[in-house]
DNA sequence: AGTTCCATGTAACCCGTTACATGATTAC
DNA sequence: GTAATCATGTAACGGGTTACATGGAACT
């Protein structure tokens, strides 16, 4: 997701240190976007200049030294560029849970643990929620009307997801349900070979 | 997200050689949730060989040659140990289209550039869904009641978004609207400071 | 005979994160 | 005066992707 545009993004926002960036990196729906480290924002921020692209526009003496940076022509330019280039389709979803619940026939049953995998994803969604709405009436915060449609995506997807756990919990909650679609009775076989590798080691 | 638990949750659900996997991780819903290459699993495959967590079962020489990849017992308990683990909240949500909405406001008020990103977004989302709602029906599909709920949230997850890029297409089809919330007019700063910039070196 | 597919692997590279190092300023 | 915060940077590490290399089998 080339770091290098971010960067051009936040300053287009407003001309700020390298310090800063990674503040405003942390806030907000960019912060549900992103995760900036010094050790991204400094080298880059080094490259971009000698590239052109940005400068350094003042450096505060009052007080602590700070490098506050704007866009040139070419970096305002570059940044319209990447905005228009068509942007890549987010897969894979790259989703721990997710993950963990396709494999979850292995685990023997327990269906317990993952019931409480699904209860603290919940919290942790509901969380970011509230942070959201508190971000969202916070003096600093700055949304316009993309900004806000982005919002509006977050809220949505955060809230079904939300309603998904409430069904996902009710039916783990139930007795456990054959295989929905299993031509090859791998759910079976699973079963019997796991049974058997862990006897045979016993055994030995 | 540790590649190595993929593959042994791969291997648990069929025993398999490294080629099967690059496959079988293509497909179905594990497919929207891994990229595995050839470059990771051989590599890591090894590793497991050697951590006693997977062994060759077979080799078959019936045609080509090929390392048939099984869980030992310490690859069973390995696996249900990291599925008990919890698992990281999927943070940051790292999309692209969402990034560069951030920043629409420096690109000059082109929004019909936006509108088109958001009409691909929409055609690639129905096609996953399409090849998901294809995959269901295959033969060799796999899926458990975990399964399911996992394909229930992909499809819910999808729709979601269809009916979000919906609703932001028709409002960006409509005029431009002023910020919701703006305390500082970085909006109108920022129109400006492009506009100096941009202008700065035409003169030059 | 040539191309595609199966199959296994290695090496280089890019990228991002983590840890480390430094120092000045403000707050307690 | 000492802890926390502001502020900038470097170095090492780890992890995944890409490209490369190899070779046999099956298909046309």
């Amino acid at each position: 997701m080339a770091i290098e545009h971010i960067i051009l993004g936040i300053i287009s926002l407003v001309p700020c240190s390298g310090y800063d960036m990674k503040i405003e990196a942390e806030r907000g729906s960019l912060g549900m976007l992103s995760a900036l480290g010094f050790g991204s924002i400094y080298p880059r921020l080094k490259q971009l200049e000698e590239d052109g692209l940005v400068e350094i526009q003042q450096i505060e003496t009052e007080g602590r030294r700070k490098k506050v940076y704007e866009l040139t022509a070419g970096g305002w330019r570059e940044l319209a560029r990447w905005l228009k280039e068509p942007p890549a389709f987010p897969l894979p979803f790259r989703d721990d849970l997710l993950m963990k619940m396709l494999f979850w026939g292995a685990a023997g049953a327990d269906r317990t643990a993952l019931i409480e995998h699904l209860r603290a994803r919940r919290e942790e969604s509901i969380e970011v929620l509230e942070y959201l709405a508190e971000w969202q009436k916070s003096e600093t915060a700055f949304i316009d009307e993309y900004g806000m449609l982005v919002l509006t995506y977050i809220k949505t997807r955060l809230e079904a997801e939300i309603a998904w756990i409430a069904l996902a919990t009710t039916q783990l909650e139930g007795p456990p349900e054959l295989p929905v679609h299993d031509t090859q009775w791998l759910a079976v076989l699973q079963k019997a070979r796991r049974t058997k590798a862990l006897e045979q080691e016993t055994n030995s």
